[in-house]
RNA sequence: GGCGACGUAGCUCAGCUGGUUAGAGCGAACGGUUCAUACCCGUUAGGUCCGCGGUUCGAGUCCGCGCGUCGCUACCA
């Protein structure tokens, strides 16, 4: 069986609503599965929406629904947004079913199976909005630091060792350059992983709502865990033996849900359980909208159908072309490496320009010429070399493109041969042939309609409406392969042309620019997401409180310069009968061997934490200097070690 | 804090492994053309290629430092 070219969207959460964001994923996605169905290849575009989570309950109960009413509702709003923008997606998976659950639990037993996954005890507090753990350190006022409520839980618990798999997946990444694009995302993910993974707790407790553990019905498996899946389950694996013609596949997302889950989370999933990993994962980057991210808490989402309405109210051009200039300007402004702002007058310069202007006023007078000048009909005559050369030019360059799944540069490409043809149109000057009866003209106007029959398959992928308008135009049914594209014999003489129609009427932007400017919102409040504070002291404390810290006296008997920080030490350090390790960010100030010996105070109780890969069991003290650096903390007299401080 | 990226014409950006007069699109100015959706074509922009130093016969292109933006980060207790 030929082997499916399988390429798949983020599924959608269904806390949110569909913006233009996810539009831009939807519409990469759409390009690319347009673009190998045009030649000839199976193709399996998926998408979905992920239905599970402790917030998707909740989210349910405030709305006052039955939680799979509300998944039904949701999901099926996603659906609609796609498919009234014309998405061909060719399956919608949803996690709350039974084929998707399945496949989650199938892991799950495969990966417990194979030692992967190890049952632990968990106790911390819980945010249960983001449905993440939460670091007690990182409590701000008793919130999150997202500012969410947190709950404090204890539970057993089952992890996934992906500490285990950091080098696996680098060496995969290593052998494989083209795995995680762009190369700017992937350089993120190298770091991450360098700095040491972690072991992942996968489950929590069954609140009656997600994907029961197997064998632990008293818990559901992590909304992450279990969403990533959904890839492989839409291929029909396990049961479906026929789910390796589906895979490898290609995943796009946005840049927020890259390094940790796409491109490490999920590609070690697969590894642990022997199968293969997707064949590439890649990320865009963000609309901006004004100065900040567009985004729902942002209040300044633009709905994808609200881009079309403009087009078609604005504009005055069909439903269906709307949707394309929709296309045409995600694709245009698509933000590949950064994040790019997405505003209504790069908008409306992009139509102009690139549709009205160049595309549309191209087939326009093209095929006023062919009226004129040859009786409505393509003539005869070869197609000059310099028109067949850049066709090919043309051609190849989206070629390459759409391997390099740079649909922005496709775009480039396919306007890049209406731009040629239009320079040609006026180099060659078919009115003045007409006028000396030159014999040429025949050769010019049909390589003219040839580049356009030629244009409108190359942009057939981004827009989908167009092309087979552009070819009812010239006189064409049906579309050639995309092998045959280009060629002469697609476009045959005696061709009878229609009249023409313009396709894309210009927007004006005189006109626009003065209602912006008028309905323009506040500029979005210049936000920089506040850094986590240090927990402020209270004026006064009880007495009690002060006696739960237990502070020692410790001598450091190693101490070691981190690699990788110029800050961070680890020490060694003894309490008398007992030693610890202990980091500390003081190797700015102190050297190894000005500590050696050395006797420091700790405090002895504080919960142990992970610094940079290392435990660190207490915390050494130290006054800050007026330049921030560290000043240590000693007993003015030797004192025994491990002696309490009070 | 660490790691990484970027800083090129008014704007958005291309410039691979260093090599003659640094490019494209948009905008602007001027000119041309008339087939066309007041469109298209051409010319122009005197750009310190962020700054300073270095390597080299030669650097926007490599190295170091500095300044400025931005991204990622499970950790400076």
């Amino acid at each position: 069986m030929a082997q499916t070219f399988t390429i798949t969207t983020p599924i959608y959460y269904v806390n949110s609503v569909p913006h233009v964001g996810h539009a831009l994923t939807m519409l990469v996605c759409d390009a690319e599965a347009a673009y190998h169905r045009l030649r000839g290849e199976e193709v399996l575009f998926i998408t979905g929406t992920d239905e599970n989570g402790l917030k998707v309950k909740e989210a349910a109960e405030k709305a006052g629904e039955d939680a799979h009413a509300f998944v039904d509702r949701i999901s099926a709003d996603f659906r609609r947004t796609w498919d009234d923008l014309g998405f061909q997606y060719d399956d919608f998976i949803r996690t709350t079913e039974p084929r998707h659950a399945r496949a989650v639990q199938r892991l799950f037993e495969i990966l417990r199976d194979k030692g992967h996954i190890y049952q632990d005890k968990y106790e911390g507090w819980y945010d249960v909005s983001a449905e993440t753990f939460v670091r007690e350190s990182d409590l701000v006022d008793g919130k999150s630091p997202d500012g969410n409520e947190v709950r404090w839980v204890s539970e057993d618990n089952w992890f996934f060792r992906l500490s285990a798999l950091g080098e696996p997946l680098m060496a995969h990444i290593e052998a494989n350059p083209d795995f995680l694009l762009p190369a700017s995302r992937k350089n993120e993910v190298v770091s991450f992983i360098n700095q040491g993974l972690r072991d992942l707790c996968i489950t929590r407790t069954n609140p009656g709502w997600g994907i029961p553990v197997p064998g632990d019905e008293g818990k559901v498996i992590y909304v992450w865990f279990d969403a990533l899946i959904n890839y492989i389950a839409a291929t029909g694996w396990p049961d479906d033996p026929n789910w390796q013609t589906k895979w490898p596949a290609v995943h796009w997302m946005a840049k927020e849900i890259f390094t940790r889950f796409h491109a490490t989370l999920w590609p070690a999933m697969l590894m642990a359980a022997d199968l293969p990993l997707p064949s590439q994962v890649i990320a865009h980057g963000w609309f901006t909208f004004g100065k900040s991210k567009m985004s729902k808490s942002q209040g300044n989402v633009i709905a994808p159908g609200e881009l079309r309405d403009f087009f078609v109210t604005e504009a005055g051009c069909s439903a269906d072309l709307a949707v394309d200039a929709v296309r045409l300007c995600l694709a245009r402004c698509l933000p590949y490496e950064g994040d790019t702002n997405f505003t209504w007058d790069e908008v409306a310069k992009h139509y102009n320009s690139d549709l009205a202007n160049d595309l549309g006023n191209a087939l326009n007078r093209s095929l006023t010429m062919i009226h004129k000048f040859a009786g409505g009909r393509v003539p005869g005559g070869a197609v000059e070399p310099e028109v067949a050369e850049a066709i090919a030019a043309a051609k190849h360059g989206v070629e390459e493109a759409y391997a390099a799944h740079r649909v922005d540069q496709a775009a480039e490409s396919a306007i890049g041969l209406i731009r040629f043809l239009n320079k040609y149109i006026d180099t060659r000057a078919p009115w003045a042939l007409a006028k000396a009866e030159d014999p040429a003209l025949g050769s010019v106007l049909r390589g003219m309609a040839l580049a356009l029959a030629s244009a409108a398959g190359l942009v057939e992928p981004l827009l989908p409406a167009t092309a087979p308008a552009m070819r009812a135009q010239l006189g064409l049914s049906g579309r050639p392969e995309w092998a045959q594209l280009g060629a002469e014999e697609t476009l045959p003489a005696g061709t009878e042309i229609a009249q023409p129609q313009p396709l894309f009427p210009r927007l004006d932007v005189k006109k626009l620019t003065a209602q912006v400017e008028e309905s323009a919102p506040a500029e979005p409040k210049p936000k920089k997401e506040p850094k986590k504070p240090m927990p402020e002291a209270p004026a006064q404390i009880e007495f009690p409180d002060f006696m739960k810290v237990q502070l020692k006296v410790a001598r450091i008997v190693e101490a070691e310069r981190m690699e990788g920080s110029d800050k961070m030490m680890k020490l060694q350090v003894t309490l008398g009968g007992e030693s610890r390790q202990i980091m500390a960010g003081i190797a700015k100030k102190y050297a190894p061997v000005d500590l050696i010996g050395r006797q420091v105070v700790v405090v002895a109780n504080l919960k142990p934490a992970r610094l940079m890969g290392q435990e660190s069991q207490g915390m050494l003290l130290a006054a800050d200097d007026v330049d921030g650096s560290p000043i240590l903390l000693e007993p003015s007299d030797e004192a025994p070690d491990g002696s309490l401080v009070h």
